[in-house]
DNA sequence: ACCGTATCATTAACATGTTAAATAAATAAA
DNA sequence: TTTATTTATTTAACATGTTAATGATACGGT
């Protein structure tokens, strides 16, 4: 792009490096993932809700009462994450927290009032992002998309 | 999956909610991501590198002295995480730092004999892990797949 | 009932992500 | 040349990612 390019490589372009940065399936999937983000986020940020806390407020809508490790395992957030999360929102009134009576050792996780007025305001922009994702690609190829995605989440390294 | 299933949806599954959660994009990608890198993470673990930390001196490798800015582009790192990781890699020796010359304010970047070392170990695992997924999913696969990935990444939300 | 073990949640410690502000150097404009 | 504006990097503040350790509860076998 630049003039400043980079210079004098340290190592020959063989078989020793891993494959090239700009192919890479990790990075690739990073870049993906910020470019559907970018647009998400400033419109999380009016509602001081960030894109993980978004994510757990949103589950709770869809279904109701679930405790800290169903969470964990649907929003895709470690369990010390969860945790900090889990404060934050209950200080803040967007969802309820409370003891699974049948097993002392469970937290069970309930959107508020409030927590479902701010699914109300984000949810229809939200929406028309994704909408216009998929006039953009076609929704085959987003289904495409997510099923090799689905796939390599699969990959367990054992061959 | 448990009987400890969720209950009590909050909101009926019609128009206001945002797709569900199971098919997310921005969580698949997540999730892709996590499986692979959870593979890549104990290797580097034994060299007390971190992921961000690795895509570094992968780069600095393959192309010899890179300024701040374009290292940030290329490893997909923002400035401020840069700023300390460069900070954490020099320290250890596994990075040099220069001031450019031609322009004060920028940053060059080149990779030790302690980095090269480091490259050296890894690349032949991670290597081996990149073949094990090749051979399972097809190059054209792979290729198709970072083929999406790019066109999502350059989705700017206009029109 | 007792013990050992497994599971769930939290805490701790450190690294990175994210946005905004500050600093410093280069560049354009007056 | 002096000023104003951009650009590159850093700092600050807070949230999350990541691994390991801890505390608490549940559960199995004896």
């Amino acid at each position: 792009m630049t003039d400043r390019a980079a210079t004098k490589p340290k190592i020959p372009q063989d078989a020793l490096l891993p494959r090239n940065t700009r192919r890479s399936l990790p990075i690739a999937l990073l870049r993906a993932r910020e470019a559907l983000m970018s647009h998400f986020r400033p419109m999380l940020a009016e509602h001081d809700i960030t894109e993980q806390q978004w994510r757990v407020i949103r589950i709770l809508a869809e279904a109701g009462t679930v405790d800290a490790s169903d969470m964990a395992d649907r929003a895709f957030i470690l369990a010390p994450s969860l945790t900090r999360i889990i404060r934050s929102l209950e200080e803040r009134g967007i969802i309820d927290k409370a003891k699974d009576d049948n097993d002392g050792r469970r937290v069970l996780l309930k959107i508020t009032p409030a927590g479902l007025a701010i699914i109300e305001e984000v949810a229809p922009e939200s929406r028309l992002i994704y909408d216009r994702l998929e006039k953009r690609f076609g929704r085959e190829r987003i289904e495409l998309l997510l099923d090799l995605l689905d796939e390599v989440a699969a990959f367990n390294g054992n061959d």
